[in-house]
DNA sequence: TGCGTCAATGGGATCC
DNA sequence: GGATCCCATTGACGCA
């Protein structure tokens, strides 16, 4: 591609455009920016490298470099060999341009070239830095945003599953009681004819229930966690676009979490209803008592994908 | 003097 | 094949 672009300015050739052969465009540029709003910009010629630039630019053109720079009195105005910014009106008119449009099609270039006192090359590369930096500062905002339905998410998250902990405390409470209830009513039924052999109570005591309470407790700080962990190692790697800002949209909020905890729990809800439908009628040791369904358990207080979006959408 | 900003360069990619 | 874009980088400049 280069060479065009090269044929406007790149290193000596632009020197060589602007200071020497006085040929094309850019001494064109110079000589329509007389009559510019802008006459006068220090920035209309670049004679890169003249000063202490590359070396290949400076031997080509170094008595013209002497010629240009032998009198240390020039003002700052007609200095040339140093990167000149633009002036402020001549951003301001930029600015306004590219507010109007992002791309610089040839006829505005021109047209904006003549009317900045700037080679048309120069208007290119303003819009092309201007693009960049708007594109950096697009990404800030996405990221901040982002950031922002993030720690929003997380924080309903967590009041979320403490919601569900209580919740099912309640229920275990809840079990505890009936199962206290059926057990007065069973023994005044058939407290005259007790076998020795018979079945243990379907509904254990209260204190016997509570290793499983506590080891749900215990689980939950790791669900937790865990929880959380998944939540970062999920939101990297769907930033794919840093323009856009398409992760904030709703059908995207399920990428948070891993989708495989829904089976998890899937098991819990069955667990759930296992314990509750089917009580353990026998006494495990301490660890099976514990540990039975944990596996299930730890993994169980994911949402489903299904609920997540009516969750985070309706809250 | 270090650092941030910005104009400009160079190379690769894409479009027409 | 020319024009333009994007991206990474360079170098000049201004400022604290």
């Amino acid at each position: 591609m280069s060479s065009s672009r090269k044929a406007y300015g790149g290193g000596s050739i632009l020197l060589q455009d602007n200071g020497l052969s006085c040929s094309n465009e850019a001494l064109e540029a110079l000589f329509l920016s007389n009559s510019s709003p802008f006459h006068g910009s220090r920035s209309i010629v670049n004679f890169e490298n003249i000063r202490g630039g590359k070396a290949q630019a400076m031997s080509f053109y170094q008595s013209h470099d002497q010629e240009e720079n032998g009198d240390e009195d020039l003002d700052e105005c007609s200095r040339p060999g140093k990167k000149r910014r633009l002036t402020v009106d001549q951003v301001q008119f930029l600015e306004k341009s590219f507010e109007v449009e992002n791309k610089l099609e040839p006829e505005r270039k021109v047209q904006l070239a003549k009317d900045l006192g700037l080679q048309p090359r120069q208007v290119a590369i303003w819009f092309q830095n201007r693009r960049a930096r708007w594109k950096t500062k697009q990404l800030e905002k996405d990221y901040d945003s982002l950031k922002a339905s993030y720690d929003s998410l997380k924080s309903n998250y967590e009041s979320l599953l403490k919601e569900k902990e209580k919740l099912k405390a309640e229920v275990l409470s809840l079990t505890d009681k009936q199962g206290d209830k059926d057990d007065a009513r069973g023994n005044s039924e058939t407290s005259d004819a007790l076998e020795p052999s018979q079945p243990e109570s379907p509904h254990k005591p209260v204190s016997e229930k509570k290793p499983s309470a506590v080891a749900s407790i215990i689980c939950k700080q790791e669900d937790l966690s865990s929880a959380n962990s998944n939540v970062y190692d999920s939101d990297s790697p769907h930033y794919t676009d840093g323009v856009h800002s398409s992760m904030l949209e709703p059908g995207d909020s399920s990428h948070v979490f891993e989708p495989e905890q829904s089976d998890l729990s899937q098991d819990e809800e069955d667990n759930l209803s296992k314990t509750l439908v089917h009580p353990v009628y026998t006494f495990p040791k301490l660890e099976e008592i514990v540990y039975p369904d944990q596996s299930a358990d730890c993994g169980s207080y994911e949402f489903p994908v299904e609920d997540q979006a009516l969750w985070f959408w309706s809250y």
